[in-house]
DNA sequence: CGAACGGGCCAC
DNA sequence: AAACGTGGCCCGTTCG
């Protein structure tokens, strides 16, 4: 049983019709359009014939194939591929415009004409269902429509989050945890100087800076997911080498995190599961096999789950606190829409907005009590604007 | 014709 | 051998 049966979450904001109004051609349209004009007849919306086109025909270095043997035409590749002075000019243009029609056509057919079709007849709001057992960490997983991955990254994209409005007298209210799993590492695994920082509210991403911000937010991410240096130098775009250094220093400058990631995997080998903060269980049963890519593919697994399972505890037991924390705070006239993880999405009245916005950041930061008390402040951003895309 | 899969990409 | 965790959706392709 995958789907908790029987409730949708509560409503959405409306659909706002005149920003979703798409006046793009058909996707279905541009294609036979370029058909038509190239010399070439491929479907460049097909991933392998872009492919064939760019490294059997043009014969294009830098090609790698997947594991099927198609050509591999990945943003992050095409992006390299175009930035290649070598190349004549023509492919390093061919290979931007398929670029940046892939962003624009991701965004229309994924929400600019999917999200208006999920529009509920009775209540003019877009539903979504909520999956409370889905994920193996413990994490909701959101779908039909899934709302937990609305656009945000691009200027785009983020016009698609402008399309969220809270009802006339209301307003969209965001609170989000900030860094909240970054602030359970440090709690979890200890670390002095990143309790520290925490503690006097210091700017960890600017901290972890070995060179630039992009670089220290990687590497902060890549702690997290069970890092490796492979990894880091294929998303930095840095040799093999540098990215090694980079970790060194991180685990250098944060004694005991290493320690740490090693003692969470030798757990979980010796009992087939870990822990969260509040002694959830999450279980990984074949974590001792002999198939080396599946066992290193486990083990980060299990050192990501305790931090990510127990970010997950702390906004699922605000959640459940929320709505008698609203009623006893007389405020009948704000409600929990949406969940995105580390955020909690509101419409409240006007009127109750200032009390609303500090009542939840309350609830959402104490949410880890009385079970545990962190070592580290739990920070919560809550701000309230007619539109998600504001509001965020 | 629909199901299944791979490739790609959106979010945290 | 793979190489950074958790998800869901869209498109193109293949298969039955």
């Amino acid at each position: 049983m995958r789907r908790w049966s029987g409730h949708c979450c509560r409503c959405l904001p409306t659909w706002n019709a005149r920003a979703s109004r798409s006046t793009a051609t058909s996707s279905r349209g541009y294609r036979q359009a370029s058909r038509r004009a190239s010399r070439v007849s491929k479907n460049l919306g097909s991933p392998r014939q872009l492919g064939e086109l760019l490294f059997d025909q043009l014969k294009l270095p830098g090609g790698k194939r997947t594991k099927n043997g198609q050509w591999e035409t990945r943003a992050g590749l095409l992006d390299d591929l175009a930035a290649n002075e070598e190349l004549p000019e023509d492919a390093r243009k061919l290979i931007n415009t398929m670029l940046e029609w892939r962003q624009l056509s991701k965004l229309k057919s994924t929400y600019t004409d999917a999200l208006p079709l999920h529009v509920n007849a009775q209540s003019a709001r877009i539903h979504t269902s909520y999956a409370l057992a889905a994920t193996t960490t413990g994490r909701l997983a959101s779908t039909d429509p899934n709302l937990q991955n609305i656009p945000v990254r691009t200027k785009e994209g983020r016009e698609i989050r402008t399309a969220f409005i809270a009802e006339k007298g209301a307003q969209l209210i965001s609170a989000d945890y900030s860094q909240i799993e970054l602030r359970v590492l440090a709690h979890m695994a200890d670390i002095p100087q990143l309790k520290k920082a925490f503690a006097d509210g210091l700017d960890i991403h600017a901290m972890t800076a070995s060179e630039t911000r992009r670089r220290a937010k990687a590497i902060n991410f890549g702690i997290i997911y069970g890092i490796s240096a492979f990894g880091l130098a294929n998303q930095l775009g840095i040799s093999r080498q540098e990215a090694g250094e980079y970790i060194a220093t991180y685990f250098k400058r944060f004694p005991g995190i290493r320690d740490y990631m090693e003692t969470t995997k030798k757990f979980a080998h010796d009992h087939g599961y870990v822990e969260t903060v509040f002694g959830r269980r999450v279980h990984y049963p074949e974590i001792n096999t002999k198939n080396p890519s599946m066992r290193g593919f486990l083990e980060r697994a299990a050192i990501n789950a305790p931090i990510q399972g127990s970010a997950a505890d702390i906004i699922r037991r605000a959640m459940v606190r929320m709505p008698s924390a609203l009623e006893s705070a007389g405020l009948a006239h704000t409600t929990m829409l949406l969940q995105v993880h580390d955020e909690l999405i509101f419409e409240a009245r006007e009127a109750e907005i200032a009390t609303a916005l500090p009542l939840v950041q309350k609830v959402m930061e104490q949410a880890p009590e009385p079970i545990v008390k962190f070592s580290v402040p739990i920070h919560v951003d809550a701000k309230a604007a007619s539109n998600w895309e504001a509001a965020h």
